[in-house]
DNA sequence: AGAAATACTCACATAATTGTTATTACTTCA
DNA sequence: TGAAGTAATAACAATTATGTGAGTATTTCT
């Protein structure tokens, strides 16, 4: 499927947000750093222990070439680099939320009936 | 990876509906439902022209195990099959709506600067 | 008679994701 | 002295996820 142009994207901000955000790890990620706000790398991967070291290094640098999250390595031994997310990103708490709401009303009525 | 049990989901409902909602295509799918409310497969199809048929059939069904679509199927030919939300699907609206506005500001702030 | 319409299904092919193990370089702590 | 800690990167195999192209059955329309 050819990638479409911002153009294109921006006649639909949901298409925009989608294909910035899509992927498996992207919300989780979004999740932790909005909770905890600044995280170093090695944090990230115990938050999220499901998702591998190379799919991490993936997700953090489409969200960090994307606007969503800032990087920022320190040069000290051991390295020390810290994510947190940029204005934009952090705007993303009430979908995250939203979600997060949701989330709890469809456990309700996954146990009612 | 394994997948998890409803009570481990019931700890976090943020995972719950990640789990419920994740794949490419998922969030596309409520997107025109929300927007036009009953859709026939033919009709989905064309709302959202890059999913392929396979694609389609499979978050469908997915969607419909979950409780969050609802499926009804017409003894007609030729087939007619209505897809709606349910009612706990219709409560995703926020979600959709806060993407779509976040992609609004997103937008901006991409093309300023 | 033949084409069009629908809601799929199937087999196969490619792309995405994961698991695993190893490596780097320097400092602190035991 | 030697292990632990960090933020990656790399190479390989294995497993999922997704895409492609074709086909089916039956009625209506031309």
């Amino acid at each position: 499927m050819r990638e479409k142009t911002l153009e294109e994207y921006l006649g639909c901000p949901f298409h925009l947000a989608m294909n910035t955000l899509e992927g498996k790890w992207k919300f989780a990620i979004l999740y932790v750093l909005l909770d905890k706000g600044t995280l170093r790398f090695k944090d990230l991967e115990r938050a999220i222990p499901d998702i591998s070291t190379r799919m991490l290094v993936k997700e953090l640098k489409h969200l960090e070439e994307k606007k969503v999250i800032v990087r920022k390595a320190y040069a000290e031994v051991p390295p020390r680099v810290e994510y947190s997310l940029s204005e934009i990103g952090k705007s993303l708490s009430p979908v995250i939320d939203s979600i997060s709401d949701w989330g709890k009303s469809y456990a309700n009525s996954l146990s009612e009936k």
